[in-house]
DNA sequence: AACTCGGGGCA
DNA sequence: TGCCCAGAGTT
């Protein structure tokens, strides 16, 4: 989920938002945006999706990585949205994390992009960026890694910390070649100062 | 903790 | 054209 598929959501409609961050997992967000708006044009609700053949919705999504698993996915979450919730979204992080293809990092984006509610989403990009920091030690899991900037970070900034943080992550900070030698963060970086020194 | 699922971007 | 990237679920 990379920061650029925030600017295109319609923030306004939960669902939209649900289905758009569970199409994300492991891909980019191009990728994603190349289908919404038509599938979005086709599916309103998530009846829509309950209805239409396996086949048809893998199709619909075929250029999106995962696509089968997120086809089955976003079926059968539709049909539990229906069942159990009214064919509403939940604007809770522990109901969504129920739903297939919806992990915490997924109901996290949700809940603090929908409905508001402050969350820290722990994606790779904000893994990556707190450990090199040092804000958090590296062994740690993507809940700690949470647990950690929740604690130091005001509530009323978590949503935007991290989109900052993945934003910081996907074009700055990068996996393979993070660009210490002009980073606006080098003296407190632990990392940074280990990776210049080495090459 | 390791593996799987699949396509896009970039070297 | 092959390597690296990005989550969730299962074992």
């Amino acid at each position: 989920m990379f920061p650029d598929a925030h600017c295109e959501l319609n923030h306004s409609n939960p669902f939209e938002l649900l289905i758009a961050v569970v199409l994300s997992a492991q891909t980019t967000d191009a990728s994603v945006n190349k289908v919404t708006e038509s599938l979005f044009q086709k599916y309103k609700r998530p009846e829509d999706y309950a209805a239409a053949p396996l086949e048809e919705l893998e199709r619909d999504i075929r250029t999106i990585g995962l696509y089968r698993n997120k086809a089955k996915n976003i079926k059968k979450l539709c049909e539990i949205l229906l069942r159990e919730y009214g064919g509403e979204v939940p604007a809770d992080r522990d109901e969504l994390m129920k739903l297939p293809g919806v992990g915490r990092k997924t109901a996290n984006v949700v809940v603090s992009v929908a409905f508001g509610i402050p969350a820290i989403a722990v994606d790779t990009h904000v893994e990556r960026v707190s450990k090199r920091l040092g804000i958090c030690p590296w062994k740690d899991t993507p809940l700690q890694v949470e647990e950690t900037l929740m604690k130091k970070v005001p509530k009323e900034e978590w949503s935007i910390t991290h989109h900052r943080l993945i934003f910081f992550g996907r074009y700055h900070c990068k996996a393979q070649s993070p660009k210490c030698t002009v980073c606006p963060l080098f003296h407190l970086c632990r990392e940074g100062k280990k990776r210049l020194k080495t090459t």
